[in-house]
DNA sequence: ATGAAATTAGGTATTACTACTTATTTACTT
DNA sequence: AAGTAAATAAGTAGTAATACCTAATTTCAT
């Protein structure tokens, strides 16, 4: 990619759910000139239309979001062969969504508590083959490459009816509502409760539940 | 009051754990020249001291921030009868803070998801004497209303204790462990445990844990 | 059509939580 | 100084979850 400049500008597309954040990232992203911010999305479904339809350079995508969070999003950006970078910003820096961030292909993990010059510089980046990530993060994956001794962690891969009862789990039902729910089992839901928490590496409901929660349920 | 200009602005202070989203807030609000953003926290306790120092007329703060939440934030502004008004800014939208926050005395309860010209007119509007809440709210306070027949629900008081235990319970620790990091007995936490879920009226750790995240822990 | 993955579910123990009640000791307020 | 709220904790039961293992179907892609 050659330079960008004020006349040929990096082209850029925002998904956030909030406005403020939106704005806040347009403020941040407002002191260089050779960014343009070509559209928003509200949520992970108008993203993908969006990027589709103006295959900016770099997006910038929040995690949690409506209809479609920014992770899957992100993977149905890769499964349509969207030439784009995509960082991936977020509110909470947890090792569970970063991991799932990168399997999916994201270029850069932010946290929203990043300033303007930061930002810049991390859209830059990108955009030159690296990497990014903001120092919080950093300290994640450090701690994860010291734990894993992997440099290739696989990404946890939760199956459909795992999901599912993770769902129910996290509104509160027990596992008996849930085998009443699903007219299974109470013995296949415990199945499943342990193979999930095996798979989250957890070893209760709390846990359990802070995951699902910050997937989105 | 009386009227806010150019040259004798509405003095706000800003409160969130985001840079990005103080960023977005200061420039839907940087529309308005009467408007005049003294300073930032990015935690409830930073805030208090800010307020106590630069005695803002409107506090705009975030109710999930470090060290000290937004609505115990405002109850100390409150307990120190620092006069100014108090819009809570929310990503979640539920009638637990909700409520919360106008018990604490909150002037106004608004979404993160708000246009520039709503939160220019939110904190006119406040200024004015009014209440003000996103549309988004009021159908929450509407639905309340209908079902709790009470004009003046009595607001879910949870102790410091309580708060305490709450914490521990959403990071998955369990109440022997809970004891011997609190230096008390197993039985005690099972207490306070089972006042908790009284209170706020679960009845079993899912729920609970959702109200703690919820509550910011 | 065959193998892998997913879903189902039972067995067996142990641990943790939930549901109350009662009661003592602090801490704080008027 | 008295009164209220908070924090402490024990008693007694019953219910739910966790920690494994094993294993039969079902589904789905190559």
């Amino acid at each position: 990619m050659k330079e960008p400049s004020e006349s040929n500008p990096l082209r850029i597309v925002l998904a956030d759910d909030h406005e403020i954040v939106r704005a806040g990232i347009r403020r941040l992203l407002s002191v260089n000139r050779a960014i343009r911010i070509l559209d928003e999305a509200s949520n992970g479904q108008d993203l993908v239309d969006i990027v589709e339809y103006h295959k900016p350079d770099v997006v910038i995508s929040d995690i949690l979001m409506p209809k479609l969070n920014g992770i899957e999003a992100l993977k149905k950006i890769r499964e349509k062969k969207l030439d784009c970078l995509v960082i991936m910003l977020t509110a909470y820096e947890d090792s569970f969504h970063l991991e799932n961030a990168l399997a999916a292909g994201a270029d850069g993990y932010l946290s929203k508590d990043i300033k303007s010059k930061e930002l810049v510089d991390a859209v830059f980046n990108v955009i030159k083959g690296e990497r990014v990530f903001s120092k919080s993060v950093v300290r994640l994956l450090q701690r994860k490459a010291v734990s894993s001794a992997e440099l290739d962690p696989e990404p946890i891969v939760i199956t459909k009816r795992e999901q599912e009862i993770l769902d129910l789990v996290a509104t509160g039902k027990t596992s008996q509502e849930i085998a009443d729910n699903l007219f299974i089992s109470v013995r296949t839901v415990e199945s499943h409760r342990y193979n999930l928490m095996q798979k989250l590496d957890v070893n209760n409901v709390a846990e359990l539940i802070r995951y699902a929660i910050s997937r989105g349920s």
